[in-house]
DNA sequence: CTTGGCTCAGTGGCCTAGCCAATAGGACAA
DNA sequence: TTGTCCTATTGGCTAGGCCACTGAGCCAAG
């Protein structure tokens, strides 16, 4: 790299589908705390649900197969690998350290406040109906008496995908179990789902905007409600 | 499946027509001395003559894509890639998906930026006399007709570890190959050792002052400028 | 002569539709 | 209980087709 010309060499990115599809299958995978062993939906269906024909998600799926994150099995289906648990590495890290709390709630501010506001400038109306989706299943869950844990986790999952980053996802990906018990702390105080579908709601339509500051300006207010407990609970 | 052990290797390694496809079109690239920039057959007639229909012929490029062996342009060909033989591991392949500068660029901006605005809140007299001794470095090392780039490597290492937050570190470190490059690419550039130079001073002040919006800035802005290169190098 | 727009052939992107092949699990007979 | 067979489910792969992008050549305007 040395060579000191070529001045416009790099060609725009272009992205195909299947890099989409299989970012999406990758999050999804974290987003649900799936681990190794477990079955993804049938090619078929999955297809159907992603709105790709068969012959791209098996593209996708090949990528994600060669990255080492599934395993495809003719006949049975496709499971998720055990080595995508690479993130225990740093989750064993930082609890060994314990009373590690503000450090995630900071760590989480850093990464998805930038997500917003990329997710505010890049969403597509496909990423829009997800984080629609996500957040009216998670008002049905509160209604229902839920603390809408799953809803919040697929809020942040469809706002990371929107912002269409496989990097920044990654390192989401990364710190995703830490998050996941932040989160149950929070939620499971009183009144507080109903705060944090407020949040939800006003990073939405920050994003549904186009509205990259508000964006990340809603998601930097929901973080720091939610370390509101964290701190509460561990110190001053 | 309640057998805990297994004394048999799991499964029988299938071998999938995509991975036939791809080691042939591999080894024939090297046999007949393939490289940065020749082009393969069309995929029709590729496909033909493999035997092979043109979704399969597909799944095999994706595969070489993801590997980094080839690249596949749209409306023009798939050509060989330049350094194909690393061939290394995973990491390796996340590579070859993540290397988009822009992308790298943004989350470089998400991570440290908070890290300045917490090392600025947080840095006791240690951390900053490693921040002035890392400035000391580069500045020597330009003077003396160096592009500054190992002093440039010390000094982000000094800032992130002034924040204090093993989790931003640990992040940081996940991306540091990433960011080593775009380091490369930047202090190449005539006249830019001087201006990053002097953004690490203002970065460094604003630290010393204990004054994270203003670091929080600085850093920004420092980004932003490496950020410039990548950006010249795709225009149009 | 240069510039910009236009056309067109070549090439990859993605889809629909369908049949083949492997697997797992249940039904059933020994 | 054991072993065999059947069948629904699921991935593997193909065929054929339309669309979008790219680059090169042509041509008129400046």
């Amino acid at each position: 790299m040395s060579a000191p010309e070529s001045p416009f060499p790099p060609r725009l990115l272009r992205t195909r589908l299947y890099e989409q599809v299989a970012g999406q299958i990758s999050s999804w995978i974290s987003d649900n705390g799936l681990g190794d062993g477990d079955k993804l939906p049938p090619e078929r269906e999955l297809a159907q649900r992603l709105g790709v024909s068969r012959a791209t998600l098996s593209q996708a799926l090949v990528a994600l197969e060669v990255v080492g994150v599934v395993e495809v099995r003719h006949g049975d289906g496709t499971v998720v690998t055990a080595g995508h648990q690479t993130s225990s590495r740093i989750v064993e890290a930082i609890r060994s350290h314990a009373d590690r709390l503000p450090e995630i709630i900071e760590t989480r501010d850093a990464l998805e406040t930038k997500i917003a506001s990329l997710a505010a400038a890049r969403r597509t109306d496909d990423d829009l109906s997800r984080i629609d989706d996500a957040l009216a299943f998670m008002a049905a869950d509160i209604d229902a008496g839920g603390r809408g844990v799953e809803g919040d986790e697929r809020f942040h999952g469809a706002v990371t995908a929107a912002a269409h980053s496989l990097l920044l996802a990654r390192l989401m990906d990364e710190i995703g179990d830490l998050i996941k018990e932040t989160r149950l702390e929070s939620l499971g105080q009183p009144g507080r789902p109903q705060d944090s579908l407020a949040g939800h709601r006003a990073i939405a339509e920050a994003i549904r905007a186009g509205d990259p500051a508000r964006a990340a300006e809603a998601m930097h207010a929901h973080v720091a409600m939610v370390s509101d407990v964290a701190l509460l609970r561990e110190q001053r």
